[in-house]
RNA sequence: GCGAGAGUGGCGGAAUUGGUAGACGCGCUGGUUUUAGGUACCAGUAUCUUAGGAUGUGAGAGUUCGAGUCUCUCCUUUCGCACCA
């Protein structure tokens, strides 16, 4: 670019005007393709990614964060001369666009195409550095058609699977509903009462990969411990044995799971769940456990109220063999076990596992100890009849095995079960295989075909991708067009060329957002889905977003990063090496009550605060005179009404100032609340400074070039002074913008260092020197938060080019060097008084000065001091007494 | 219930390695400028105080010359998982 381009000759302006700076600055960005990347080998690549939003329509403040949040860091790393990537673009398929088309009768794909240039444009204006040459949306055929392509070599591979699931289905609207569709166990529109139904649906054998995700997850390193923990939890291996029970009086065996095949002898009874065969064909000659059965599928609604549900059992009247003691056990129905997981049925040990324990005591079953712990006085205090006792220890009245511990018995009696071939070692996860067909109509077609002959085909590769027809129609029922669409469905067999069926069902859309950091390295390719400009860039470096997809995005974006490597499309294991969690926007919350007892929510701009003469709020009113309540904070949401539009915020103060509110307001990862007052401290801030500036600026008798370093020998006192808090401020700054990242504190260090400024009142060249180069300093520190003001005020000091092309400032040992340092005396630990000391005293020098200290004198005078500990640089502490 | 985190002025938060608690900002109080409001600027702002100091980081104990920070017990709270055998 032309250096002339970005210079301004014009006179600074005496005040600060957002609206023509952030414009000017934003055009000279866009005329120089400024943040248009290609690879470079010579450079370090920085990859920086922030998650890319679903267009709703319109920017709301968790989006401000998130991607003021991935700026600032993408133009720090620019600034340490990286070569940075941070695209954008939009994860397009999804529900909301297919309740707008209901409601407005507008196609989908217009009015997602609408709020997608509507986005676009309120991103703009917030000045992020994205390459937009590289946008993509998922919605688009030339992105779906490489993910129809992928999906084909996973069915290949034999990695995809078909088998049956269970969908909400609303027997009004004939259709089936996505899990937000179904509000209180009825469908959003018709009200009637969602069924369960059995379909067909796609699999993606996630668990093939279960242990690498678990063991893997455990390197990110630079991930947030909790982010970690969730999906080891997700992930869910647990270790034990499967076995055998024999069944009275036939043939066959019932399986079951265990973690803790130590406590086998202790087994009175088995469980099984409700829709286990063995129950539903105990049912069919016993109608009140047919009754029980059906009570307990019935119960399936209210997910949370799950745990804390009374355990119930009804017992088989069937009975299994204990595989070593050959006793009879009886088997149970239980509503507390999961068919999901295990073989859906399980030994019960009362003695010990406490839900075991509940439920014999209940239904008033033996309850056998087996386990007591090497520890007598331990062993003494259990009593089997009072509680369960659930830790590991020695086996007691276990036949061969007493007297093993756990961990002894565990191998111990899992080689027994194996040679006597009633059980084995097994490994079971939480995780289960990922559906990914979804019966809606906004999504990716999967590009299948049925053949009555031939089964499942894949679309031949020449005729992807599979378009979505976006030229339909939505009826009252809101089920998918293309359902209803022969044009669509109707085809030949790729195999055979019979008449055949195309699959309707379209992708869940976590299937879009599982590889579009990858898509950002080649978004122009219509050749392959991914090249080598993919192995440049990613990993992806640093990666931002929001808690929420803690576990389902991430780990389906890891899972997909896997199956690319080995198909061998990239060479990483790991999608993303850094990853920053934002914590939420929060605001206050007011309302009052209506006369039917409901809260009419107030939003907080309306609202008018009373305070006592310490500030502390003693009343809310509504512009109405209405007396308010206050539910406290609260995430920003519709229902609450206590939203707060960017737009109006940009339009007002700029994006400079909401850049700087939301980076200064709370560290990044913690919740951050919102308050407009605080938005106008920001404000204010940018002000002093462009105010200082532009003061300096006319007055400054300083060469406004920047070789001023002749100017700084033999400076007094109070100039090096401020060299060096402008030169510790630069330390703490770049510890915290590389480290840390904590961006709130950067900006206070700036402020401090600005306010100390305002209080040097110095005059002369090597003055304004001084005052040049911390201006010049802080405008370079401030540029990655407020880029627009930063390159204004980078030219008004007498630079040129770009800011956010200079390299971040070197720090100066020169200007840190102190002769003095202030150090803190204690007297038994308390603060009781401060002496200046040269650097390099010794420490019995400093001891000495300390003594002589009015103030320490006159507190260990009729004390005998016992000790004198003196920490460098820091402090002496006197003990006395 | 299990797991992880948090608790500091009127509020958001700072204190990074055990070493000046409350940086920075908001709010509030007083003042200057202004016809006034707003803006801007200056000063003050943890609590108690006999003005020497004393107390103070959810509560209680402990380790230490010294604890917001480390250990233990408890309380409160946020988030995640939720009968996982």
């Amino acid at each position: 670019m032309s250096d002339k381009q970005s210079q301004d000759q014009s006179p600074m302006q005496d005040h600060y005007s957002h609206a023509s700076i952030e414009s000017q600055v934003q055009k000279m960005w866009e005329d120089n393709k400024s943040f248009e990347v290609t690879e470079d080998p010579d450079k370090e690549k920085f990859y920086c990614l922030s998650m890319f939003p679903y267009p709703s329509g319109k920017l709301h403040m968790g989006h401000v964060r998130n991607y003021t949040i991935g700026d600032v860091i993408s133009r720090f790393q620019r600034m340490q001369g990286k070569n940075v990537l941070q695209p954008m673009g939009w994860d397009a398929f999804g529900l909301p666009a297919e309740n707008a088309a209901i409601k407005n009768k507008v196609p989908p794909a217009t009015w997602t195409d609408t709020n997608i240039a509507d986005m676009r444009a309120q991103l703009k204006t917030m000045g992020f550095a994205y390459d937009w040459s590289r946008e993509l949306a998922t919605c688009k055929p030339d992105y779906y058609r490489w993910e129809q392509w992928f999906f084909l070599k996973l069915f290949e591979k034999g990695l995809v699977y078909r088998k049956k699931a269970t969908v909400n289905w609303d027997p009004v609207d004939q259709t089936v509903l996505a899990n937000e569709q179904v509000v209180d166990g009825r469908g959003w529109r018709s009200g009637a009462i969602v069924e369960q139904r059995e379909i067909d649906q796609w699999f993606l054998k996630i668990t093939a990969y279960a242990d690498e995700l678990l063991d893997d997850v455990r390197k990110l390193e630079d991930w947030p411990q909790q982010v970690r923990t969730m999906q080891e939890n997700w992930i869910g291996r647990s270790e034990g044995i499967e076995l055998e029970f024999g069944l009275e009086h036939t043939e066959e065996t019932l399986s079951v799971f265990t973690t803790r095949p130590d406590t086998l002898m202790g087994a009175t009874y088995l469980a099984v769940a409700p829709q286990h065969p063995l129950a539903e064909r105990a049912a069919v000659e016993n109608p009140d456990l047919q009754a029980f059965i059906e009570e307990c599928k019935n119960m399936k609604a209210t997910e949370a109220e799950m745990a804390t549900m009374e355990k119930k059992g009804f017992a088989t009247g069937v009975s299994a063999i204990h595989p070593i003691s050959g006793e009879s056990v009886p088997i149970w129905v239980a509503n507390f076990v999961l068919m999901s997981y295990g073989s859906g049925a399980v030994m019960a040990v009362p003695a010990h596992d406490e839900r075991d324990w509940d439920f014999a005591k209940k239904y008033k079953l033996n309850i056998n100890q087996v386990i007591t712990s090497a520890n007598e006085t331990v062993a003494n205090s259990i009593n089997i009849e009072e509680g369960a006792y659930i830790e590991k220890g020695v086996l007691i009245n276990s036949g061969e095995f007493s007297g093993l511990t756990s961990q002894e018995a565990v191998d111990g009696i899992a080689n027994f079960l194996q040679e006597a071939k009633k059980g084995r070692k097994t490994i079971n996860y939480r995780l289960r295989d990922w559906g990914v067909s979804r019966q809606r109509y906004w999504g990716c077609p999967i590009p299948i075909i049925y053949c009555d002959d031939c089964g499942a085909v894949a679309v031949a590769d020449e005729d992807l991708p599979v378009e979505l027809p976006t030229d339909i129609e939505f009826d009252e029922s809101g089920s998918s067009p293309i359902k209803k669409m022969p044009e669509f469905y109707e085809v030949p067999c790729p195999k055979c060329g019979k008449a055949a069926t195309r699959e309707t069902d379209t992708f869940d859309t976590f299937f879009e957002s599982s590889w579009y950091y990858a898509r950002y390295t080649g978004p122009d390719n219509d050749k392959s889905m991914l090249d080598e400009r993919a192995d440049y860039w990613l990993p992806v470096d640093q990666y931002v977003g929001g808690i929420e997809h803690a576990v389902l995005h991430l780990l389906y974006a890891r899972f997909f990063n896997k199956l690319m490597r080995d198909e061998g499309l990239i060479e990483a294991d790991e999608p993303f090496t850094k990853l920053l969690t934002q914590g939420m926007v929060l605001a206050d919350t007011f309302y009052y009550e209506n006369e039917a007892g409901g809260q009419e929510w107030v939003a907080p701009k309306d609202v008018t605060l009373d305070t006592n003469e310490k500030g502390k709020v003693t009343k809310m009113t509504d512009p109405q005179g209405r007396a308010l309540k206050t539910d406290g904070m609260s995430k920003m949401s519709k229902s609450k009404n206590n939203g707060v539009d960017p737009a109006e915020l940009i339009q007002k103060y700029g994006a400079d100032t909401l850049r700087v509110f939301s980076m200064f307001a709370a560290p990044p990862d913690q919740s951050m609340e919102w308050s407009n007052t605080g938005v106008e401290g920001a404000n204010r801030f940018i002000k002093r400074l462009w105010r200082q500036v532009y003061e300096h600026v006319n007055s400054s008798t300083a060469p406004t070039t920047n070789k001023i370093d002749s100017a700084f020998e033999d400076l007094s006192n109070l100039h090096q002074e401020l060299r060096r808090k402008v030169y510790t401020t630069l330390e703490k700054v770049t510890d915290d913008m590389t480290r840390r990242f904590t961006f709130n504190t950067a900006i206070a260090a700036n402020m401090e260092l600005i306010n100390e400024l305002s209080k040097f009142n110095e005059k002369g060249s090597q003055a304004d020197a001084v005052r040049q180069e911390a201006f010049k300093t802080i405008v370079l520190m401030l540029s990655p938060v407020m880029p627009h003001v930063a390159q204004e005020l980078w030219v008004k000091l007498g630079n040129e080019g770009l800011v956010m092309d200079q390299d971040w400032p070197e720090s100066d040992e020169d200007a840190l060097v102190q002769s003095n340092i202030q150090m803190m005396i204690q007297i038994n630990g308390k603060l009781r008084g401060k002496v200046d000391v040269a650097v390099d005293a010794d420490d019995k020098k400093v001891e000495a000065l300390a003594m002589e200290n009015e103030n320490v004198k006159q507190f260990i005078e009729d004390k005998t001091v016992r000790k004198v500990i003196v920490v460098k640089g820091r402090l002496i502490n006197i003990v006395a007494n």
